[in-house]
DNA sequence: TTCTTTCCGTGACTTTCTCACACAGTGGAT
DNA sequence: ATCCACTGTGTGAGAAAGTCACGGAAAGAA
């Protein structure tokens, strides 16, 4: 499948804008670790995922994590391209959570094309808009949600992506992703073991009660 | 001062845009203390402030408070149109801080324009994209500065925006601001008090060591 | 096998949040 | 002036979550 496939508003640019992103892009396949954007130093440009799985993260200056936002095929990804996502003054990091393949949209062309395409310009707003909702939804988590809720929620949707219930994960990850204490991750992964929730092993947790989860999650 | 001097890129639309504009907007005065949208309930449009304060805050399920965003002279605000702003499914509460003017503009015009106009488009892009910002920088500064980092800087922001050390604000008014519990901040602000760093009365805080606070904060 | 690395478990302690309640200042009503 | 209601502040006790400092077990490499 074609880049063309992949661009969201391909039908609505002009054939020499279309040929002007086809020329400049940049084809790529990654594996799971690479780091593709570090911070607010280079401005690597957008990112079209093809296939694979990308995780956006924030990075505090001792080097704790919060992940902001994932990305998966068919998604755009901006964070890479600090002219189109102007006045970041911290760092986001981007990395591969699975293999790879993806192209690389110069920024600067995407930045002339907002300028130039409606359409472009249109479909940026929607998406920094949502992208705004999710980080609202995190505020909101952070702020107001207990912590074994917070956990619950995020093995359960772990397990739908994964589509499965046995996840290959490590205590550490699980801390990173949610912004905590890996210590933290491991005393209330035992304490849901304890009840009966989850069933632990080494780099991995296995769901054994769905529904318990679903249902302190949602409390 | 007309509302074409506040209206952003207003000299970027034609003529007829600029009268749907004139004619569709509505100029109003409230009082300190009223709230203008509520909620994703009402899509009351979007406000441009000619004078005055706003806050714009989300609100928990349990009435808790953070302050998201505020207004001020010249600002627009998208929140309270959720056409505009597409995706909010929880509640952001926008109140004047002060007797504030403001023109209200319908947001379903406001919409049409953004797919009318390139320079509205963009103007809306660039909006986002710093609330977008704003909030990273509020996760950041919520997941990882302790709270009397954040307090002192709150103390700050405020006698700068006041122009004035003697801050007219209850504990309560500021554990709505930074999110947090009245206590929490009572306890804090007799803290700063027995090392001489603010003087407290009722309804009010005085900052008496600008300098200290600075250097707290920055830690 | 031994060594190294990664991952996990745990106690002790700090910070922040929650709950419950008491009391003090302020501005009316009487 | 006295009482009352309301708002704002103070505080202790305990829970939740994060921090620090370990130790130890499993997995893979040498």
């Amino acid at each position: 499948m074609a880049l063309s496939n992949y661009f969201p508003v391909w039908d609505k640019l002009t054939p020499a804008q279309q040929e002007r992103i086809t020329t400049a892009s940049e084809f790529r396949k990654v594996k799971a670790g690479t780091v593709l954007h570090n911070g607010g130093l280079d401005c690597l440009g957008l990112l079209l995922i093809r296939s694979g799985q990308l995780r956006a993260y924030m990075l505090s200056e001792e080097g704790r994590e919060v992940t902001i936002h994932r990305l998966f095929e068919m998604d755009i990804c901006l964070f890479s391209a600090s002219c189109v996502m102007p006045n970041i003054q911290f760092d986001i990091v981007i990395e591969a959570e699975k293999d790879s393949e993806l192209w690389i949209i110069p920024a600067c062309l995407y930045k002339d094309l907002m300028e130039e395409s409606l359409a472009v310009s249109n479909y940026s707003h929607d998406l920094i808009s949502s992208h705004f909702s999710e980080l609202m939804w995190l505020v909101e988590q952070i702020m107001w949600k207990s912590f074994d809720k917070r956990l619950a929620k995020f093995l359960l949707e772990e397990s739908v992506l994964e589509e499965t219930n046995s996840l290959k994960i490590t205590h550490e990850k699980i801390a990173n992703h949610m912004g905590t204490a890996r210590e933290v991750v491991t005393r209330m992964l035992r304490y849901f073991q304890s009840e009966g929730m989850v069933n632990l092993t080494r780099g991995a947790v296995e769901i054994t009660d769905e529904k318990r989860l679903q249902k302190l999650q949602e409390s």
